[in-house]
DNA sequence: AATCATTCTTAATTTTCACTTAAGATGAGA
DNA sequence: TCTCATCTTAAGTGAAAATTAAGAATGATT
């Protein structure tokens, strides 16, 4: 498992790194945003600790730039207590959790824990003979590989997430395009046409249901 | 949509208080065990954030109070890790589900937020053997799903809140159709009709009864 | 910075299906 | 038995959804 430690305090990388090897995690670290963002794309981690003020790139900009590509790896954030309130932005932004600082090694290492043992519950989505691997961001239909474009997979899994109900224009256009006033114009039926060519599904498995005048229902 | 926090640690309170906020959750906090229940008896809540370990009043002792009284109100409690076995307890006492400390911010939310989406999926009305799931979008028959358009739908449920009471055409109108002034050509005849033939009840299960001259009238 | 490619949105067209209407059949009440 | 309200059916209309294609926006690559 390979940490990445973004944290200009010479001490605290030095105190973290020690600790985490000795639980057998291996250590790159970083001592300013830029730095880090550099190592980002040149190799994959399994989990990134990112102080929330950095020089050159703040922890948040860091966030939103890891975020923009990967969407998977956990972000947790170390954060003093006057930053606290603004760190929550940070969650918004894509972090999955946020540790005070001063904290101590124990809680860090289980919070750490927390966020591998949640990565290898993997969660996957099934829609009658659908895949969806969320971590991965890929759907199988009937075993293969389907290519969705990010809106078509978020409409997808929102779909699924809320098997069994019916799905309003409406709700559709609130929590996949954020968009919080009233507005319809056709994009949703674009998107979900294409989403059913591309799943290629046969008549039987009608999964994608509209409910007319309503919206959407996925079902098995 | 309103959380009470019963927690002895102010560090704690402060993190959850803070965050949840930010999520958009008013929040209500207790430090012990007496002043939740105090707070109870006075409001309602949403949702309830139980410690385990309370003064004055243990987390399971209040979670048994909670329950006599009201046994809709989510109870999470969130527990060391070695109070695991005896939280276990806690949810044959009533509670919904429980959090091992420490947890990470966002799989909290991701809790609050299942239970708030399972309360939110208990709407289905019935009418004799007839049941209807507002949610799903969906009316059984005895047992056997029945397809109705979506007029039938709102048609038959309005019937069906406003069972035991006379709805005369004019209500239909005005309340179904949402037109404002008085109009009466034979659709909603034809609506009764369809709605009656897709049911297909048996002769003694004629739960839609016409009032003639007035309207019809829903009854188990 | 400019170009190219991909994805997203808009808009116009076609298709489908729910809704309405109307007219004849049925049945209840006077 | 007669009358009028309700039931039933079927055909026409219109609105919603599917489909398609083209333009706009975004992002990657050089």
């Amino acid at each position: 498992m390979h940490i990445l430690i973004v944290e200009d305090e010479a001490g605290i990388v030095q105190f973290l790194q020690q600790g985490l090897e000795e639980e057998g995690y291996q250590i790159t670290s970083a001592s300013d945003g830029l730095q880090g963002f550099e190592l980002i794309q040149k190799q994959q981690f399994d989990l990134i600790l990112l102080d929330w003020m950095l020089p050159k790139m703040s922890g948040l900009d860091l966030c939103k730039a890891i975020r923009k590509k990967d969407t998977s790896t956990p972000i947790l954030f170390l954060t003093a207590k006057d930053t606290v309130q603004e760190t929550i932005e940070g969650i918004k932004a894509g972090a999955n959790d946020y540790i005070k600082k001063p904290f101590s090694f124990e809680e860090l290492v289980e919070r750490i824990k927390i966020h591998f043992r949640n990565q290898n519950e993997q969660d996957i989505l099934t829609l009658g003979t659908i895949q969806i691997d969320i971590a991965k961001h890929v759907v199988l239909s009937h075993g293969t590989e389907v290519q969705l474009t990010n809106r078509e997979f978020n409409l997808l899994c929102y779909l699924v997430k809320n098997k069994g109900k019916v799905c309003t224009r409406n709700q559709i256009i609130e929590d996949v395009w954020d968009i919080h006033f009233d507005y319809d114009t056709g994009v949703i039926d674009v998107f979900i046409n294409a989403i059913r060519k591309k799943l290629n599904l046969k008549i039987e498995e009608d999964y994608i249901k509209t409910v007319r005048g309503v919206g959407y229902i996925a079902n098995d």
